[in-house]
DNA sequence: TGTACATCAGTGAACGCGCGTTCACTGATGTAC
DNA sequence: TGTACATCAGTGAACGCGCGTTCACTGATGTAC
């Protein structure tokens, strides 16, 4: 009924576009993503794509907010699997499910987190989509303070009053977060991304072959001893 | 005298290339770098340049190279600017050389640690030129490790008999290492890359603004402590 | 010191390719009466 | 239920661009006698 038939199947195809864009990314990398090979695939030509994405920027730009929503999604979801007083077991599960998210999305990853796509300027929405992903960690560190759990961690960080200004006036997304909590958030994220991102670039290769996953666990395991999870 | 003459200037010539692909590099991305624009700034036709290098991936291998020599040269220079028995003083300077190398060489960082260009692949030599970049990390943990100062740290670290194997089959670049600073190695880079690379991608620029140098210098400070160097 | 020859840097034209984007148009689908 | 009209998906041709690479050729530089 009305246009909503119309507009249904324009939306379909949407997806249809991106799917596909998604698997040849995978395959040949994002940097080589043409809207002709996409059209190929489709069996349609290229400027017919232009019905559904006004360019290519638009079309990055809508990958690239998926793969947020995709990534922030795995963490929530592993985060939320256990109960909210399990700090310890919350995080474990936020770092693997982090590192297993980007193993399994390789591309989608290094489009997130890696060098930017040659063409390509990031748009206002893709970075609120970013900073949305890293609310994930910041609320399970925060919810570990609380219980008290990081106390001894978090008072050897201290900063100088200009960084500690610039992190207090961070405070607007909803909640409110100490400077040393952020900065504990920012440094798990570190941890994780570094791990990740040299596993994905092969570089472990020479020297761990196919134990990366026993290096990630061990790392994950002091990382967590180190700044007081237990 | 004799074809020296030609020959020495036709050295010249390619690293006048190798200079100019790199000052574009810094301008526009490796993933954007043409031989067109190479000649076009050196008032020379595309042609000329393969009188230099047999084809693009032949020029990006040059560059790949040289960039490991500079990144490698530039930490041995920190490790040395030290005695040898100050191995806290050495680590420090050896993480704080490997994040200014990174920032003040951006492109050419991404382009060793970061995703592959486009078109490329690596050759075998271009491998074992990274090799060598970890190996000056190594010699300074391995150093600490025989002064006594990791035992507590080391001690901790217990791997599997399959990755045990993996990591004393690895010991064939002259100097013999035991598995656990082999993976404190790794977790040392995995650590410095981690902060460098979100810092490179402009991950941070939310959430520290202008502050990145004392977020790192915490970061390195923490990291050192947590595992024993003072 | 002077001449014949070989070497090689650089040119200009051409090849074949793929790219994003625009435009006028056809034909099917849905809407309104 | 049937007809006139509007909407819009998709086509095919074209534009202008840049890319790496090859090839036959010119002209200068260096070599050997």
């Amino acid at each position: 009924m009305t246009s909503n038939r119309r507009q249904l199947l324009h939306e379909n195809i949407r997806e249809e576009i991106k799917a596909i864009a998604w698997k040849q990314i995978a395959q040949t990398g994002a940097s080589s993503l043409s809207l002709g090979s996409i059209a190929r695939e489709m069996v349609l030509t290229t400027p017919a794509l232009y019905r559904y994405f006004s360019s290519r920027n638009d079309l990055v730009s809508a990958l690239i907010q998926d793969a947020y929503r995709s990534f922030t999604a795995a963490l929530e979801q592993a985060r939320d699997s256990l109960p909210p007083e399990e700090h310890a077991g919350r995080l474990l599960a936020l770092f693997s499910a982090y590192r297993q998210w980007a193993l399994s999305h390789p591309e989608p990853y290094s489009l997130l987190f890696g060098n930017p796509v040659p063409g390509y300027t990031l748009t206002a929405e893709a970075g609120q989509a970013g900073d949305h992903s890293f609310q994930v960690l910041l609320s399970v560190i925060q919810a570990a303070d609380q219980a008290g759990k990081l106390s001894g961690t978090l008072q050897k960080i201290t900063h100088t009053p200009a960084l500690d200004a610039q992190l207090t006036a961070l405070e607007n997304s909803g909640e409110t977060q100490s400077p040393q909590v952020i900065h504990l958030a920012l440094s798990a994220w570190s941890f994780i991304h570094g791990i990740t991102s040299l596993e994905l670039n092969q570089q472990y290769q020479v020297i761990l072959a196919d134990h990366t996953d026993e290096f990630a666990q061990i790392e994950i395991r002091r990382f967590m001893q180190a700044v007081g999870f237990e």
